[in-house]
DNA sequence: GTGAAAGCGCTAACAT
DNA sequence: ATGTTAGCGCTTTCAC
């Protein structure tokens, strides 16, 4: 709470004219000269330690006042080894899911007193995972958050420098790391069984990419699914999560009067194909049922409001910060493991009974 | 693969040693050592020197290799004073705008060899702000970049410590800072006038909360136009960015047959309209048009899709670390002022002549 | 081409 | 309650 008075650089320069240097943050020596005291003091004081008698104290809180003196944290972390600072690697920074997860990672480490540093990938190939990892670990990070939905990070373990404590979102690296996840699988279910209730007699999928951990565990769940169901498999359609993708496969499927449930692997897709089905004059839900995955923002004003799979990023965020710090504080007792944040469905207007 | 002593819980506790930190990364020292040379030399190597003998080199290089080296940063900024991190402040990170521009800020930032701390704030308050810059400016980052379209920006100058280098996107503060935005302005009017030029007797406007910039810009602009044409006026609907804001005003123009012609001032607010236009069985764009702003990926997989206004969100970013890195290389020689991005319509299908 | 010394700003440990 | 000392890991300066 420093409100600065209304000094600006060369008012204070010309009033206190000897020690202080132009060009140079002010130091705790500058303070401890200007309040007459030694620089330990001066840290004691900035520490809120006890044993400063509050007349000095009151003298060194003033001369920081006067020179606008700020702990330099490069110093403070040089001495301490921890700098409080969490790096986020991630790949797909402007997917819905991985933004709102990004959000809750760095509001729960602002809570806990630590600065997010990002690392943006634009691939998520091994090679870029391994240059922003180094990178962290050069940079002053003190645990490293992975987000990046893809089969790759099963082999990240040659790239991560010994000691630093990481956890992943979204990947099956449970084995060897702490992966923090949501229920694919049972939210597959969910969709799926879904439109098995309402009467179709089978459901036809739009999976995302091929690369995507995620998506493949949510094309699996949607077979066994409806093979538990003894319901025929429709071939697969892959997506690359937008919903110009979700877009061309429902021209197909929108020219195919015996589809009439589709599950798409995320909302973008499930709305690309709400458009074919509109464009090809085909009522949704009428004529066909669609739900999507991960319950976006926008997903209740869609048109019809979508029935989808709900994530709850904000867990997912608020776990990899707990996880971290703990492994952060000891690393020792923390083994690796998969925590499951649950998923639900939220039904509205995008489904209901088979035509006729 | 770095020298870990297999230290369990109890030994570590005992007292007697020293506080041997297991875990330590190794030190320039510690290389050193390993290849037989002092230090410096290792320095030399580190910073690709030119006279380092070629022999020498080699050692120094395998040695590091075999102890795992990575250099300390915060070492290196302590000594250098320069961190290669710059600080983003931002408010309202899952909202499309903002994360598409910090996305390219980061991509543009590493680019150029910098990390991104990032600092989300919960409130856009002065408060916030002010101890997000505060924790900022312990010295933990070269500039800083805002991202927080608020009036409140107007007075963050008491604020910002003399010296640190900021960039602020979308305010009004150019005269004091150096500012990056998106054509408002003219984004808006292109709306409004395609609006009226298919004939639309008026437009409606659903604008942003009153406390954002952006929002004063586009509803002024939107009047402004309207006047220019000797349209009357519509009062301003004011929402909150949601489509849950735009929906409950959709609802109220839905019921209003006279009204044909709705700019929304995001994307959102437009599909909120749109959903509630189908609820009241009135077609869009055959009996009332909606334009929106940002197109946002989605939007033209919206029912129908959404004509727009297109805003450069990467281009903005980039700009952003390019003004920012242009001050921190020569402080003095970057006056404050503030650099406009272009916007421009995309038409969809959301638009067309009044019914009638 | 290489090394020794000093010091960046801070804090832990030990004086006083 | 306050001061002194030493050193975190690195780089700059000056010796050799």
């Amino acid at each position: 709470m420093a409100t600065i008075s209304p000094t600006n650089g060369a008012t204070a320069g010309a009033r206190t004219s000897p020690p202080v240097r132009a060009g140079r943050q002010p130091s705790m020596a500058d303070v401890a000269a200007l309040a007459g005291v030694s620089s330990q003091t001066v840290s004691r004081v900035v520490n809120a330690r006890s044993n400063v008698d509050a007349d000095t104290r009151d003298r060194v809180l003033s001369a920081m006042d006067e020179i606008g003196y700020r702990p330099n944290s490069a110093a403070r972390a040089l001495k301490s080894g921890r700098f409080r600072t969490i790096g986020v690697i991630m790949f797909g920074l402007s997917s819905f899911g991985n933004m709102r997860t990004l959000d809750a990672v760095a509001t729960a480490a602002a809570e806990a007193g630590y600065s997010i540093t990002l690392l943006p990938v634009a691939l998520p190939t091994q090679g870029a995972v391994a240059g922003a990892v180094n990178r962290l670990a050069e940079q002053a990070v003190d645990g490293i958050v992975i987000i990046m939905e893809a089969h790759i990070l099963d082999r990240i373990d040659v790239t991560v420098p010994t000691g630093l404590p990481v956890v992943i979102v979204d990947s099956d690296a449970g084995a060897r790391y702490t992966v923090v996840d949501t229920d694919q699988t049972e939210g597959a279910r969910l969709a799926t069984q879904h439109l098995l209730d309402l009467g179709h007699t089978t459901v036809w999928h739009i999976a995302g990419p091929e690369s995507s951990f995620s998506a493949g565990r949510r094309t699996a769940s949607w077979r066994a699914t409806l093979k538990a169901a003894g319901a025929p498999v429709p071939p697969v359609l892959e997506g690359d999560w937008s919903a110009q993708s979700g877009y061309r496969h429902g021209v197909t499927l929108a020219a195919d009067p015996t589809v009439t449930a589709i599950f798409a692997s995320n909302d973008q897709m499930a709305l690309g194909v709400m458009r074919a089905m509109h464009e090809a004059g085909r009522s949704v839900p009428a004529s066909c049922s669609v739900v999507g995955f991960d319950d976006m923002r926008e997903a209740d004003a869609f048109w019809p409001p979508l029935t989808t799979v709900h994530q709850d990023f904000g867990q997912v965020g608020r776990l990899c910060i707990e996880k971290l710090l703990r492994q952060i504080d000891s690393p020792a007792a923390v083994g690796p493991g998969t925590t499951i944040v649950p998923t639900h469905l939220v039904v509205r207007a995008s489904t209901a009974p088979p035509p006729g």
